[in-house]
DNA sequence: CCAGGTGGTTACCGATGGGATACCGGTTAC
DNA sequence: GTAACCGGTATCCCATCGGTAACCACCTGG
């Protein structure tokens, strides 16, 4: 994640794996279960959905509680720094809203370009 | 680029690949040329960059134009779609600014929890 | 006892990404 | 002539990513 530092105020805009984003989205109106993420994000399968949550953790973007209540109980929440994060991504995501079409159709004219 | 749709207002936030964003903001003071591009971007080998270039401007956000004169000399330079990634990119760049230290304390702290 | 849910792990596998290296045709400079 | 620069392409290689499928311990409900 974050893979590369910005010497030259040059920097990826790489925010993490395929489902980082999307985890973090899913968490900002609260707490969430393992198998209550599953939900939203359709197609991910256990082993990713386990991977991306241990790197967003590591990466102090999310927490995990494990209630040792008597029935097993894991939730992930996002800590300050992952709410920060929200901000900058709305935005992209909003300029990919708004400009969605304009890809599409900038994609199919360089494909036929008959 | 753009990996996925956004069903459910979800999105990957993912924008191109590893130099993408850093080769729109090598444009945005005007058009480079491809050897040119290859000096902010240290390391960058032709045919990544030359793959990047491609994929810029088959989704629109670049242009490339190859003037015929007498010695050769290509030129790329953002279109206003390219532009106006701008904004969101650089409110993704100065968090990342803003919180890599936090991220950096985190993955140590994670990796040495002795 | 057994089925089912919860929160995973493990092994395997194919596709993709990115890097190294070599090479290329055309043009200009010496 | 030949060396160098320009804008690439061709080939090969390896690591990572994401996905499938199987399995697991633990707990609950019938």
């Amino acid at each position: 994640m974050f893979d590369t530092v910005c010497p030259s105020g040059l920097a990826p805009i790489r925010f993490g794996d395929k489902w980082a984003g999307m985890i973090i989205r899913c968490l900002q109106d609260g707490p969430r279960r393992f198998s209550e993420l599953r939900v939203p994000l359709r197609g991910i399968t256990a082993k990713v959905l386990a991977g991306s949550l241990r790197t967003l953790v590591r990466d102090g973007l999310i927490v995990r509680t494990a209630h040792p209540a008597p029935t097993q109980r894991v939730e992930y929440a996002l800590t300050p720094l992952g709410r920060s994060m929200i901000g900058p991504m709305d935005a992209a995501c909003a300029w990919t809203r708004e400009h969605w079409d304009e890809l599409l159709d900038a994609r199919e004219a360089s494909s036929a370009p008959s």
